[in-house]
DNA sequence: ACAAAAATCGACACGGTGTAGACTTTGGGG
DNA sequence: CCCCAAAGTCTACACCGTGTCGATTTTTGT
């Protein structure tokens, strides 16, 4: 479909079409423009004036706005993915939910806007339903891995851990994507609620 | 603005007028479509053709689409707000947290299609936004006297019941948004999990 | 340096929105 | 009963954003 699915890394030189700058462009602008005016308000006509072309240029790299954001989500799911991998590997389930927490702070700190928009479309725009909901599962995968080693029963019951991550993943998306809509300051705040939570529901009181 | 907006009941004789039976029918219609097509594709001229009456008419009692949903939100909001008050209200905690849990599952069972639509439109439509965090904040303060009744320490600390509160209310919230679109098993499920983290945070366990 | 592929542009048709003005219905008083 | 103002309804129009098309220019590999 579009340019730049394939990597189309010729093995040696740098096969760097001019289209993958504009690509990138197009994506930054996109970002930039969801920034301060939001989705709604954002027109493709602006994303393209943004980047320097007209919208005909634009409808050359993407079919729609959803699919600019598409891509934009994408983008930053993948290195969500990219530098999640390691995350609660500790030994210590205490330790591990810190480092989890610590780990999702910067993770809204850093694209809190993508995310959010990612949250918001998920509805409307399919493929990025099906983008965050792959993402939560990892999340939920992990908060379940953290429960069990915490000595939480395994299994789907209401009391047992798979059911119960995914309710303090739910907990956790909802408290960041508030609190990261207005300081850093509620983002911490946020993290440190769901922090306790987090380990009360696991046992680990005290 | 639109008709309605004063209850304009004459002290005796139901002032009925006829814009006030089209009104309520534009709100139906407007449930019925949200419900087989979804907001974004739901198209003023849909509603008006729904109801039997031209989009100009619509015009005269409505602004835009998202007027009719605000209204909508606003209908069923009022909806939760009569019937929440008595909610919890009971002396032991466990069993107000259960009362609690059963009202929710009723809500969501009723009206979790417009519950949905007000959450996803809180961002682009403030109106919307204002109803549903003014709802939330009802939530919030039910589950923060009943943390304080079990023993947790007043205060809007992490560790103190007011932000808990916080907290679990954003679980319940997106825990029913997403079993609400599947099927009343899932509601049921959710419903079960939450209760368990909620009664397990309140220091309940046993 | 030249041909194919990549990229860009301007113009168009389409569909949904919101508004304006003319027309019809409704329902109290004279 | 009639009349008139208010309430309600309709058709037509202007606007704006979308997505497409064919013509044109630029890039790129050889």
């Amino acid at each position: 479909m579009t340019p730049g699915n394939q990597p189309a890394r010729g093995r040696r030189g740098t096969t760097e079409r001019k289209g993958d700058l504009r690509e990138r462009a197009i994506l930054d602008a996109c970002e930039a423009l969801l920034a301060d005016k939001g989705y709604e308000a954002m027109t493709v006509g602006d994303i393209a004036q943004q980047v320097g072309i007209t919208r005909g240029a634009l409808y050359f790299y993407f079919g729609s706005k959803q699919e600019v954001v598409t891509a934009l989500v994408a983008r930053t799911v993948e290195h969500l993915w990219e530098r999640s991998l390691a995350t609660a590997q500790s030994e210590e389930p205490r330790e591990a939910v810190a480092a989890a927490m610590r780990r999702t702070v910067e993770l809204w700190s850093e694209h809190g806007l993508v995310m959010r928009t990612a949250i918001d479309l998920s509805l409307t725009v399919p493929e990025i339903g099906e983008l965050w909901s792959r993402t939560a599962d990892l999340f939920i995968m992990a908060i379940t891995a953290v429960l069990e080693r915490a000595g939480v029963p395994a299994g789907t019951g209401p009391q047992q851990a798979s059911a119960m991550a995914r309710a303090l993943c739910w907990m956790i998306e909802r408290s960041f994507y508030h609190a990261s809509q207005e300081s850093n300051a509620q983002v911490q705040q946020a993290s440190s609620t769901c922090e306790h939570i987090w380990l009360i529901s696991a046992g680990l009181t005290g």
